[in-house]
DNA sequence: TTTCCGGCTATCGTATGACTTTATCGCAGA
DNA sequence: TCTGCGATAAAGTCATACGATAGCCGGAAA
């Protein structure tokens, strides 16, 4: 699946071979290809998909490695980990989703956390937001309002909100999760891309949750992050489902507020 | 400082020399001997710490990379990245921090994730538990009750019994959360080892937790959960600042429930 | 025929040296 | 002063070799 980047600049640099070695083996990973079991041997892989030298298929598998992807034992050869094992958090590891078929479960289950999270981040940034934090979150909302739909300011700016809102919270553990937030963006935008009414619509809501934070209305901005946030599930999973011609799986979720 | 490790088996093996080495190189930058500027150059290293060959060193560089702890560029340099990079939710990232100084602020930091998001999961488990996650969950208490409090198999009791929670909630993403709440709960084993009275005050909250999980009863557990955990927060940050001699930076959470 | 032991081999881990690529920095020329 | 080109330094890549180890298989003994 080819398709518009915009996740944050990963650490893995794709221009390197290595990176593009691990990312190969990775989608591979992820779309089951090759599903907890063995990985191609060390030659054959080198001999068939380009001729990539020892090391870089080494250096490849170590990043794997560190993300929980594959597991390397003396022997026993390096093998697919199961997913349990994955790093699904992890940056890359989200944007190799995207490579791979979209997974309804996967999507459903990122924004279950986010439902769970990012109330929370709100509530902390209304608390702790210093006037930095406002003007880069007015300056997220700006570019959002500014740029037409879904160009890529737009997105960006949707994308940076969020972050904003992340970092106003003070907390560098919760920051890490803001990529998973990112990622339930990122497929909102593949899967609902020219359906110029729901991202409009989320205008005024979006202004709203800056409006608390600016008030340092704790509750108010979980609340209203709240209902962002289920109402993006809601039309994300409608386009899924439309998409896939299957409408009996649409599964809303009411606004408890 | 040196402990016993709980933490689930890292994908990182230490027998191996670039895990060592890796791991050297973290504990570095997390500790902040290297905070931000340029690493050790290669030789250097080579030559100084151990007369390590450049192949190790290079696969060690490549996991703290993809773990987001450095950033290597052409010409400048392997440097160490800024923290808001660091990948804090992974699990070897989080090992690490305990081979460096104790950090109050991040391990608050930890129990309001934890606070945030276990309560949530506890909700899910109970919904979603099937009959194999309930008997995980009693055979993890089982361990904390029917062992000596901070032995080796009620510890790793407790870890599985969180654990086991965060599995019955069947969402994947979630899961990779877990690695946080059990580096919580390490630090929490550090910090008031040798004060029993805490652990088994906590007992009877374990259980009630089970029970409503047993139930069915969503909210009751998140609820059960959520005290849980505030719980553990005070009496680990009472004993954080006990042992530094700051009774004044105490600073309890009440129970809303 | 079954079982156990030991060597064989495949695969990962480590070491070494050479060459390539990339990006920075400084010098020279306009 | 500005521009651009080349020197340079560091990471990246390649090729090769050797060591260590765990599984495999065959042979020998019961």
């Amino acid at each position: 699946m080819r398709m518009r980047d915009f996740s944050r600049p990963t650490t893995l640099n794709p221009d390197r071979l290595f990176g593009q070695v691990a990312q190969r083996l990775a989608v591979a990973i992820i779309s089951g290809r090759i599903g907890a079991g063995e990985l191609l041997p060390n030659e054959d892989d080198l001999r068939a998909d380009i001729s990539v030298s020892r090391t870089a298929y080494r250096e490849a598998v170590k990043v794997l490695t560190a993300k929980g992807l594959v597991e390397a034992r003396p022997k026993s050869g390096t093998r697919a980990a199961p997913r349990d094992r994955w790093n699904l958090l992890d940056t890359d590891v989200l944007a190799w989703h995207f490579e791979a078929d979209p997974n309804e479960k996967f999507i459903r289950d990122l924004f279950e956390l986010r439902r769970f999270v990012e109330p929370s981040v709100a509530r902390l940034a209304a608390q702790r937001r210093t006037a930095a934090d406002i003007a880069r979150i007015e300056a997220a909302l700006r570019a959002m309002i500014d740029n037409p739909p879904y160009s890529d300011a737009c997105v960006r700016g949707d994308l940076a909100f969020h972050e904003a809102i992340f970092a106003a919270s003070q907390n560098a553990p919760l920051q890490c999760l803001s990529s998973a937030v990112i990622a339930t963006l990122q497929w909102s935008l593949v899967l609902k891309k020219g359906v110029d009414e729901a991202f409009i619509a989320s205008l005024p809501d979006h202004e709203n949750i800056l409006a608390a934070i600016v008030e340092r209305d704790g509750d108010l901005a979980a609340v209203r992050m709240a209902g962002l946030v289920i109402d993006s599930l809601n039309t994300t999973l409608a386009s899924v489902n439309v998409s896939q011609a299957e409408p009996d799986k649409i599964t809303r979720i009411k606004h408890t507020k």
